[in-house]
DNA sequence: AATCAGACTCAGAAATTCTAATCCTGGAGG
DNA sequence: CCTCCAGGATTAGAATTTCTGAGTCTGATT
């Protein structure tokens, strides 16, 4: 049936470095260093005869070639995803379990995230904790507190902090890395966001 | 963007197999061993927490999350393939060179197959030998010979012989594993099915 | 000019995958 | 009933692939 096809592994190395047009932040989306992403573009490039990345100085841009085949690509990866849960919806459909420590919690709305129908499909249940060894330890999946850091490993984004717009202070939501980017993670996110940029 | 998904190569294994509903048979399409596909399988469904197929002892049945993970799957594959084409059209479009030995030549139509205009797109040129070590050597993709064997790892598939209803003397198509499936090979065959057995 | 970010390279380490040999099971045939 | 056979399972070790980690290079920024 299929004859000759390029790696699963440098697709998708090419399909985050595209989206990100950085070898560096796909290389933390894979959990790897950027170098092995350097190397699975390099050689899915040469096993197609054809250049996918212009390198520039600071980050990348795509070829046309690459311009073409990244939507395409992208699209697979999600086909594959749904045909996957369809028929193993624990292996991304799980709900997270996730870490508040106090502090995070009271710059929160009151009663953040039970009310949030959003998130009904996502959070399982909320835990008070600030201890980021419980993400290690898979207790539980992600963590949103106020400071620290830093987080060797795992993921981390910033969230502004609503009562302090100077944004010297920051929300902090941590994760395993690789999780930053699943539904559950963008989800929370999103309406953290909503949370405390209504409107934006 | 994308979460956890489970490997391609234990992917191919399992579209390969499910399709033949043979680890023997899709071992030989992928080029490696028997061992190898089961070993890929099972590593595939315990990533998915699901058993794809019911052993049996004489051959394979799919499940019911293999059945619908099958077609999904292959789909994802011929997505895969086109989308590689369009960008790198040299890939799988590599028109082929045909080795015809002198014995196999006489008994087909005369000029086959420059003559046959389904396979312009497919055949670059045809030599005459019945040479098999060319195949290894990348000289000749494939040759058209009466007889002879075993072939050892190149893949081989048997027509009956046109002059010969007895089915006695056959045809040899031989081409390296893996190629036997692809575009070319297929027209090929195709066209020698229809030369052969005319109306069947 | 110095610094910096990001990509590249390369050797060695680590992980994955494949092979080859052997075992196991159940059906077919004598 | 017994033997043979086909095909899948299993395993250790080999082969291959992939990843890391350290160092280099380039051009932008200060």
């Amino acid at each position: 049936m299929t004859y000759r096809l390029p790696s699963l592994n440098s697709l998708r190395a090419f399909e985050a470095a595209a989206r990100h047009l950085s070898f560096k932040t796909a290389a933390s989306e894979l959990g790897v260093t950027p170098g092995a992403v350097s190397q699975q573009v390099k050689k899915l490039e040469a096993s197609l005869g054809v250049a996918l990345f212009r390198r520039l100085p600071h980050g990348l841009l795509l070829t046309g070639a690459g311009e073409t085949y990244l939507p395409r690509i992208s699209r697979v990866f999600e086909d594959l995803t749904d045909a996957t849960e369809e028929i193993a919806p624990d292996i991304n459909g799980r709900k997270f379990t996730l870490g508040l420590c106090p502090k995070a919690a009271a710059l929160l709305p009151e009663g953040w995230p039970a009310q949030r129908d959003a998130l009904h499909p996502h959070v399982r249940q909320t835990i008070e904790t600030s201890d980021v060894e419980r993400i290690r330890r898979d207790e539980i999946d992600c963590l949103i507190r106020t400071g620290g850091g830093p987080y060797g490993d795992l993921a981390l984004v910033e969230l502004p902090n609503p009562t302090d717009r100077s944004g010297r202070s920051k929300l902090h939501f941590i994760c395993k890395n690789g999780l930053a980017d699943c539904r559950q993670s963008k989800a929370i996110l999103a309406d953290l966001g909503a949370v405390i940029l209504p409107g934006s």
